[in-house]
This record gives C-alpha cells, sequence and structure tokens, in this order.
DNA sequence: GAGACAAGTGTGGTCTGACCACCAATTTAA
DNA sequence: TTAAATTGGTGGTCAGACCACACTTGTCTC
C-alpha cells in the first residue's frame, strides 16, 4: 500500500493530516522544512509533492509566509488540461459550437439566478460604454450565471476561437439591447432567439 | 510574461516544445538533466515540473528509462480532489451544474445529427445490456453528438463529479427510454423533459 | 512614550553534488 | 552461440548551501 515515490507517500500523508485536523481553505499546512523533518523525508521530495499540489490549484504557496490550503476553483486544472488535450482538438466548428452552446446555458442560469439590480447594472453598463466587444459583453453574463466552471472553460474556448478565427467579429448593438430585453422578461425563448439573431445563427 | 517561478517556466517551455514537435501520447520527453542543462535550471526545478505533471497523470515516468507523454486518464485526481474539494459548496454546484447542462447541450447537437441508424443502435443496445450505467449511456450520447470538445469536457466533469460524490447514482431504466423516444421524435422539449426526469430536476 | 530603524527568524525558491536503484545495450567470458 | 558482467543513461532521494522575502522583535532616536 505504501506509495514507491516518496512524494505519492507525502500527498498522501497531507490528505490524512488535512482530514483528521479538518483543515480547511485558508488554512496553514506545515512548512517544507517542518514536514520533512516529521516524516523524515528530504525537503526536496516534500517541495515535488507541494509543487504537484500547487499546479493542481490545491494549495498556495506564499514566499516568506508559508504554504496554505486554496479555495479551489478548478481553474488551473481545467486551464492546463485545455493546453495539454484539446491540442489535436481544432476542430473550427467543435470551438465555434461549443462556445455558443456555453454561452447559451449561461443565459439560461441567468435567466435563473439574476435579479433586478444585476440587471440595471448591466443595462447601465452597456448604455455608458460606446464600443464595448463581444467578449466585455459575455464575460459579464458568463459572470451573472456564477458558475465559475462555465467561466474557466469559456475563457479558454475564447483563446481557442481567436487562434482560429482572428478576425474581430462585430455585431449590432441592436442585438445585445433585445437580449437584455429578453433577460429582463425573463423570456428563455426570447432570449435564445436574440442569441442566434446576434450571432446570425439559423434557428431551429 | 515569465513565470515567477522556474518550474512553471519549465511547464511551460516544455508545453511548446510539444507543440511545436508535434509529440503524442507514448513518446519520450527529454531526461531531467538534460531538460536542466537545455534551459539552464537546475534539475529539482525540472524534477518538480515533471512531477506536478505526472500527478496530474499527464507524463508517465519510468525508473532506469526516461519519461513519456501519457495518454490522458483523470485517475489520480479522483481520490485527490475528493479531500480538497469536499468543504467547498459552491464548486461541487458548478461541477455538478456544468456537467448535466453539458448533457443537455448535447442532447440538443444529438437532436440535429442523429439519424435513424444512430438510433437503431443505440436502441439496440440499452435494451441488449441490462446493466449499462448512467456513464456508458451518456457516452454514447455524446459520442453521438459528434463534438469532441464537448467529449473532452464532459469525461474530465465526469471524474469531478465522482470525486465530489462517489455514490453512483442509480436511475430508471423506464427514463432512458423517454429520453429516447423524446430524440426518436425529434422533440427537444420531451428530450429535455425527459433528462429532468431522469436526473431529478426541478423542470422550470 | 511614540515612532523609526535594524537585526533576527522563519519561510519558500533554487542550485549543486552526491548516492542509490533500475534498465538496456554492449562487451566480455564461458 | 550463449550466458554473464560491464557500462552508461535514467529516475529517486537526500543534504546542504545560498538567496529573496515577510514578519517579529528589539533598539535607538526624538
Amino acid at each position: 500500500m505504501t506509495s514507491s515515490k516518496v512524494y505519492l507517500e507525502i500527498v498522501k500523508q497531507l490528505r490524512e493530516m488535512i482530514t483528521i485536523d479538518g483543515l480547511k481553505p485558508g488554512d496553514k499546512i506545515p512548512s517544507e522544512r517542518e514536514l520533512s523533518e516529521r516524516l523524515n523525508f528530504g525537503r526536496s521530495s516534500v517541495r515535488e509533492a507541494y509543487r504537484a499540489l500547487e499546479l493542481l490549484g490545491l494549495i498556495e504557496t506564499r514566499r516568506g509566509e508559508g504554504t496554505f490550503i486554496r479555495d479551489f476553483r478548478g481553474n488551473q486544472l481545467v486551464q492546463l488540461l485545455g493546453t495539454f488535450i484539446l491540442q489535436d482538438e481544432k476542430a473550427k466548428r467543435d470551438v465555434f459550437e461549443t462556445k455558443n452552446y456555453i454561452e447559451m446555458d449561461c443565459l439560461r442560469l441567468v435567466l435563473q439566478r439574476m435579479d433586478d439590480h444585476h440587471l440595471a447594472i448591466l443595462h447601465d453598463w452597456i448604455n455608458k460604454e460606446e464600443h464595448f466587444t463581444d467578449d466585455e459583453f459575455f464575460y459579464r453574463i458568463i459572470e451573472m450565471s456564477d458558475n465559475h466552471l462555465f467561466l474557466r472553460i469559456w475563457l479558454i474556448l475564447k483563446e481557442y476561437y481567436y487562434s482560429l478565427n482572428p478576425i474581430q467579429d462585430t455585431y449590432k448593438f441592436e442585438d445585445y439591447i433585445l437580449l437584455l430585453n429578453g433577460l429582463a422578461e425573463k423570456d428563455e425563448a426570447k432570449t435564445l432567439s436574440a442569441y442566434y439573431n446576434l450571432r446570425n445563427l439559423s434557428s431551429f
């Protein structure tokens, strides 16, 4: 049962430590030196374990202060996996399609979660900003959907999208207004229809 | 844009190296000593980068042989994430929600793309297999949606999902049938309603 | 006494060099 | 020809050194 590699053994023991002590995000975990002495392993092995967990986004290190459990949001991981996995999946259609579908998902979520206050803020912004970009607009939408995972995935897709389609698309201002009206009325059909219009997609 | 930490810089450069050389799973990447000399970093830093990628399951090391790119499998993550994430209720909700929404997106895509032949195959399978799992079912659905990106994302989400919810959910056989009926009739409302039923979600 | 400065301590960040264990190919010996 | 020993490359681990940084403490000055 003992992990053959020391750094894996350290990860394992650290997990037990966290479970037993009931440590939560923000809490401090042992320093590299302390843990290496306590478990009788070299400091470099402890570092390998910590670095791995850090890349996973599970812990956070602050030089001069220490190492802490992190508020996990699936961030680093999705990013990394993205680059490693999506490398040969650059089919233009898939990226395009997936981005659109996720944007629509977020619109649906916004319809459920949004309150008048949020909508008002969005309205103010769109009226004040003369030349906002499509990205800025949907960033706000997806933020309002309050799903961090969607946000992360969307950010990656956006990058791919631009690498495939360097020309900055321009959309009609009126279409954004229509979309906001759909949201304001909490009308899913109307909102999605406005989205289709905005993106020049053929509707069903 | 230089990463402040050397090991992150090494991860970055390694990724570029992989992209440029077009390396695939199974291919060998530079040995720790070679890379440390080539990039002018210490071997321990290279090790930190390699160990992190290994824990992620992206590379594989064989003592005495070398280090190789791996065909991604999220197995390691499953146990890991559980310990670190469990407290974070919002992250949990995000994973759950995102997985569901993507499954629904794929259902919509299937509605557009599916032909009778595909549907027949799915029908045959579901009638032959007595005890299929939910994963197996939706894997087929998502495959049929013919969007590789969604498939990749879904596979990752599935891993997250099980790390958060180790209990294998069981669903009703009839609900799958209803879902297939919805697909057969190319009726989006009916299909999604069946999905909501299957997953015990409150409909709108 | 209050504030500013200095030293000290603890932390992560990095590098170097040294072993060990393992594997594979080559060379050597039977 | 075959089996054994050697050799070189690889990952696995450790110890120690030094740096950069953050915080605490103590001291000095006003």
